[in-house]
DNA sequence: CCATCTTACGTTACGGGTAACTTAAGCCTT
DNA sequence: AAGGCTTAAGTTACCCGTAACGTAAGATGG
């Protein structure tokens, strides 16, 4: 007891003996069980749980980065869950990690089965809900809203006198950010008397190479295309490159547009028409609004980090 | 008890309990505290702390999705640690994560501070070092032998008549993986009576655009290099865009070689000069050895899992 | 019908740290 | 020197799940 005294150094003993223990502390390599003190419910663990759908997307590691680095500052872990986009594999992780009493969660998407949905409110911390703005959030949320985007992207390529768009993105048991964005590129499109005469959802990752022969896919499929838009800037960079192969002139012959400004954007030649957000923002962001919630200060619900459509040279610059 | 053993379904209970406290689970929404499991010693833990130096760097990201995804098979968690290449942060991480009682430890690279070192000795819990093939591990080793590949690339660059040659990469606090390819690579350079005339490590990280510039440093520097070998693939690439930038002809005015083998290389229709390591597989290996070793099952020590030296069309094609 | 076995379920104790409480020792005051 | 006060250190109980053991009821057999 005297020795826990020490080690929390909460006062009540002499300096004799604090030497004492801690010569005791080096001799034994004594590491304290950090598990016996939770568990005890004196105090709430350190673990923040992390679901993100796949680390092969830039975006997300990046994201990752952003709440791992924030939450290290705090002295609080990551337990990781990499979901695969699959609700089923969120929920079987959000069940694990639960029975692990993590100090709260911060889960990827706005999209959770019900059963998961009822674990998450039971459970009594706090959940940040990141990518996906979501205005009525099981707890907190933070993000953009993907719909506003792709209507921003839409209405940019239709105002250059695009007619005819294609879309190349891959495809997803239930709706999420990427769907979302879509749909808001297809309403600002036939707004403004334009047409999506071509979606193409590939059953793959959504990567350079998946983005290389959607192109082809898609243009085999719809000649008559002008522009396509992508469902992120890797996809895109697939795109470009294989125009660049076909002898396609870009943005002459056709325009090209990715979603998420990756970081190779900053030395490229020609800059990718885009849509910039700050994934690592995005992920401090949501490690402060729960070590906010942690340390009882206000928080705001929903956090718009906002998101910046960038012209770039992947398209014409001006109407016809 | 008996709720215990029903949940467990370690059997001697009757049909009807069965009902009535699984009824009452649902009642209560009642989660169990593996923590209590553990806590008690019945059981190890299902974390497994994962040490990364940094998510930016898109090999890390893919390791530690390899990793997470084969941990998530065997139903264990990650506990993430980004330990920024410092010492100092990983030490620090390391009490932290054991502190959890972890079931293992997995860490990148083969270099850890003496405390550090004793703290794992003292843990008692498989370890396994990736990254870095390191011949005496402290426990399990899997990766690749740096100095070799290096030096592969090395002679692979001398062979084809390649006498002043640069690199560009990053400096880091203690030596790692990237230092030991830069002495594999110097010294068969020299080996082969070429010279590599300037070595310039920025104080940056190993992405795109401290590509760009480094390259533009290095030429200021010193003129008459006729390749340069890059510590990856991205800030190969931004030295790729850095010489388009300048109207310099690759690969006839100057050879570039790059390291990793970066996705984006699928789509490129100039293939870059690289080295390939499978680094998902790096991952999945390594989670694979945990689990085997958490099984009791034999595992060897140390793992090399290679890698594949790729000419490419960013240097000459034959010697001069 | 009693001895023995089996099954179902209950009781106790433990793990490591700490809150809350108790005891012991040292110090001062009158 | 007895009483009151302060400080240091010790004791007890608890957190929750489970191993080990105990017990009661029912089944089986001779």
């Amino acid at each position: 007891m005297t020795a826990s005294r020490v080690l929390r150094g909460e006062g009540g003993y002499s300096e004799k003996t604090r030497v004492k223990v801690m010569e005791q502390v080096d001799v034994l390599g004594y590491l304290p069980n950090r598990l016996a003190t939770v568990f005890a419910g004196d105090q709430n663990s350190t673990f923040i749980g992390v679901s993100i759908p796949d680390l092969g997307n830039e975006v997300f590691a990046q994201v990752l980065e952003g709440i791992d680095r924030k939450l290290g500052t705090f002295g609080y872990q990551s337990v990781l869950g990499l979901t695969q986009h699959t609700q089923q594999e969120e929920e079987n992780w959000i069940r694990t990690v639960l029975s692990w009493q993590p100090a709260g969660l911060i889960l990827t998407g706005r999209y959770h089965s019900p059963r998961a949905t009822d674990m998450l409110r039971n459970a009594g911390i706090p959940v940040v809900e990141i990518w996906d703005l979501n205005s009525s959030p099981l707890d907190m949320s933070v993000g953009i809203n993907h719909f506003d985007s792709g209507f921003d992207m839409g209405r940019y390529l239709t105002s250059l006198g695009y007619q005819n768009i294609g879309y190349v993105g891959t495809s997803h048991d239930t709706a999420n950010a990427a769907t979302e964005r879509l749909n808001g590129f297809c309403k600002a499109v036939e707004g403004a008397g334009g047409a999506v005469v071509k979606q193409l959802c590939l059953h793959d990752t959504a990567t350079y190479y998946p983005g290389f022969y959607g192109t082809e896919q898609l243009l085999a499929a719809a000649r008559d295309i002008e522009c396509i838009f992508y469902q992120n800037d890797a996809m895109a960079f697939g795109g470009l490159q294989y125009c660049a192969a076909k002898g396609l002139s870009v943005p002459d012959d056709i325009g090209i547009a990715g979603w998420g400004d990756l970081p190779i954007a900053s030395v490229m030649n020609r800059r990718l028409t885009s849509c910039h957000v700050s994934h690592l923002k995005l992920g401090q962001k949501a490690a402060e609004m729960m070590m906010g919630r942690l340390t009882d200060e206000p928080v705001p619900t929903c956090t718009d980090i906002g998101f910046r459509l960038i012209p770039g040279s992947t398209v014409r610059n001006s109407g016809v």
